[in-house]
DNA sequence: GTTTTTGTACTGACCGGTCAGTCTAGATGT
DNA sequence: ACATCTAGACTGACCGGTCAGTACAAAAAC
C-alpha cells in the first residue's frame, strides 16, 4: 500500500493540488491554465496528465479532498460533546481549517455559489456532507432544548457554516493584519447570543 | 441629450449590462466569453466593443454601475433615522437589492473576495464606499450610546454587509422556495441581539 | 523491468479584439 | 416637398494568440 511508488505518486499529487488551490484561489478555475499549475508545482505538464485524466477531475478531486478534511475535522471537533459546547466547537473548528487552508477557503467562497459549471453538482453534494454533520449538532440541540425549539435547523446550519467562511475569508483578504482569534471571539460571542434559549 | 441616437444606445449598453450580469453570475467572469455576452444581448460582437472599450472595461462598469445603485438605496435607506433603526433599515435595503438583483448580488459574493485580478483594485473601492454608509451608521451609534461601546465599526460594517450578501444568495441558490421575509426576519433578529447594548 | 516523470513538440478549438463596410435617423440644401 | 448628405450605431468575417489536451522517446525512481 505505501511502497515507494504510490507515496511518491500521492507527493505529486499533493503538489499538484497545493499549486492548484493557490492559483484557483487568486484567477479563479477558468483563468488558471494547466501550465501555470505545472509550473508552480515544479513539475511536468505530462505529469499533470498522467496523474489526472483532465483539468477538471482535478479541480473535482481538490474539492472532495479538501471538504473532505472539513468534514471530519467538524466530526472530531464535536464528538462526545453536548449541543452548546458542541456549537462552539464547531466555529472554532471551522475558523482553524480556514486559517490552515486559507487559500482553499477563498476558493470555495468563490464557488460555492455558482451556477452552470461541470463541477456543481460535485460541490453541492459536498457541501451538504459538511453541513450536515452542523446540522445534525443543531438538531440534537433543539430536540434537548438546549436550543431554541423555533430554531430552524437547516436554515440555522447553512447560515453557520456560511457566515464563518464569508467572515473569516473578508478579514484574511482585507484585514490581514489582524489575528484570527479575534474572529473566532466575535464569531462565538455572536453563536452564543444567537444560541440563547 | 435624450436624442434618439443616445437613447437608443443606452439601451444597447442595458441590453449588455443585463446579458453580462448573468452570465458572469453563472460562470464567472473568464468563463464568460465576449461572444456569450453579445448573443444573450442580441447585438453583435462588434457592437460590444463599441460601446465599451474591452471586456474588462465593461465589467468594471458593471461593478460601478450595480455597487453605486446599492450605495445610493443604502443612503436612501438610513436618512434621518436614528442608529439602531437605521442598522434595520440597512439590512431591509440590502436584502430587497439583492432580491431585485440576485444575478448582480450572486456575482459580487464569486467575485468579492478574489486578488490578482485586473478588477480587484476598483472592486475594493466600491465596496469601501458601500460599506462606509454602514459605518457610519454604526459609529454614530457607539457615539450616541445607542450601540455597545466596544463595537469594532470596521469589522461591525463589513460583516454585517457580508452576512447580509451570504446568506441572502444562500438562500437564493439552495433554497429558494423560501419566502424573503423568513431570511429578512431571521437576520433583523440576528441583528438586534449582537446590537443589544 | 515496471512505474512514474520529464521535456519538447504539436494540434485544433476557442477567444479577445479589430476593421472595413452597412444601415438609418435626421440634419441640410433646394 | 423631396433628394442628398452625414455621422453615429451596428455588423460579422477575420486575425493573432492562447490553451487544453496529445504524443512519445528518453530518463529517473523504485
Amino acid at each position: 500500500m505505501t511502497d515507494g511508488r504510490t507515496r511518491r505518486r500521492e507527493d505529486t499529487r499533493q503538489r499538484l493540488f497545493v499549486a492548484a488551490v493557490e492559483l484557483i484561489a487568486e484567477q479563479g478555475f477558468s483563468a488558471t491554465t494547466v501550465d501555470d499549475i505545472a509550473t508552480r508545482a515544479g513539475v511536468a505538464k505530462g505529469t499533470v496528465y498522467y496523474n489526472f485524466e483532465s483539468k477538471t477531475v482535478l479541480f473535482e478531486e481538490l474539492l472532495r479532498h479538501g471538504i473532505g478534511l472539513l468534514t471530519a475535522e467538524f466530526r472530531a471537533a464535536v464528538a462526545g460533546l453536548p449541543p452548546r459546547e458542541a456549537l462552539a466547537a464547531l466555529v472554532r473548528a471551522e475558523l482553524d481549517y480556514i486559517r490552515r487552508y486559507r487559500a482553499f477557503a477563498q476558493l470555495l467562497l468563490s464557488e460555492m455559489w455558482r451556477t452552470n459549471r461541470e463541477w456543481q453538482q460535485t460541490l453541492r453534494l459536498l457541501r451538504g456532507e459538511a453541513i450536515e454533520v452542523i446540522a445534525e449538532t443543531v438538531r440534537a440541540g433543539v430536540a434537548s432544548g438546549d436550543l431554541p425549539a423555533d430554531l430552524d435547523v437547516r436554515t440555522a446550519s447553512s447560515a453557520l457554516f456560511g457566515v464563518g467562511l464569508v467572515v473569516a475569508v473578508d478579514w484574511l483578504v482585507f484585514q490581514p493584519e489582524r489575528p484570527i482569534e479575534d474572529v473566532q471571539e466575535a464569531l462565538l460571542g455572536i453563536v452564543r447570543r444567537v444560541a440563547q434559549t
